[in-house]
DNA sequence: ATTAAATCACAGTAAATTACTAGGAAATAA
DNA sequence: TTATTTCCTAGTAATTTACTGTGATTTAAT
């Protein structure tokens, strides 16, 4: 299984973001991209980069046209943090050593094995434990035990 | 408390193992760091400015002069992985928003609430409780389940 | 049919960060 | 005194990030 990149870009920062706002104004119409920049702040031509993953990745489906838009492709208690994190921002490890996954493939070889490996394993275990076992549906419901639009966000958040 | 900063970079990967390299060779004099350097394949410059920080940091100690070097300023099962990867990576988190160590001076204000920050936390405790709970006692066990010398390793691992 | 609104696709680019290298000063054992 | 070592600071090439720009394609509304 793939794992995710930490430290976070801008890309799945603002992408989690996009994906959330989504899950509030796409229940009924699909919503467009420059309704989500404007009420995010992040400029429509990145999101657009952005949006295209997360389509790839089947998060979000698109309407094309006027009057279309996006919105989400499963329901909110079907996507997973995991997912929407790999989908932006591609499927890195912490350390760049396959071993960590244990595909075997690149795996250092037994004679030359590293113990650091054990580290890397470990801390991708328990980020994608975490990850993996969120889910949008619970970030909504976070949201609305706070009053104002928690969508809504600082630079930098 | 502070907050580790992943994906790891070469600081956090090399000094690791420099640590690691330390433990087992640094068992009663110390050693150059032109022996770590030579036994980890990792210029000697670069890993002075990493070991700096982990002087200051207070993990290893030194002795200056000829026949001087490095070695451990604790013992192996009071030194954990998240110190390390701490000193050597700086105090970053995932996202830079301060919010997420609960400090509170930067913490978004409550009518902008980030729905984001709760998810930049609950990935940064998992992580910290995965590195806070490894010490480096344990990265030697594992090393010793391992014929080779486990702390030569790949470039890249 | 035309127009306006939207997705889609791809190329380029300034700024920041990373991963080093270089040069030398200071300390100490032999 | 000399060789060996830590210590300190500055510089720099390569990479990555975080965008911007241009334009084609699709579709609803008029």
């Amino acid at each position: 299984m793939e794992m995710i990149c930490l430290k976070l870009t801008t890309k799945g920062r603002y992408g989690l973001r996009a994906v959330i706002d989504l899950a509030k104004y796409a229940k009924n119409d699909p919503v467009s991209l420059s309704d989500v920049a404007e009420r995010q702040s992040i400029s429509i031509s990145y999101l657009e980069q952005l949006i295209a993953k997360l389509k790839k990745a089947g998060i979000v489906q698109s309407t094309r046209g006027a009057q279309g838009g996006y919105s989400l492709a499963k329901n909110p208690e079907e996507i997973s943090v995991g997912e929407i994190l790999r989908a932006l921002e591609g499927s890195l490890s912490p350390v760049d050593c396959s071993a960590v996954d244990g595909e075997g493939e690149n795996e250092c070889s037994a004679s030359n094995f590293c113990v650091t490996k054990y580290v890397w394993k470990r801390i991708n275990d328990s980020i994608n434990d975490t990850v993996n076992n969120m889910f949008l549906s619970e970030l909504l419901n976070e949201s609305e035990n706070v009053k104002s639009d928690a969508s809504r966000v600082e630079p930098g958040c």
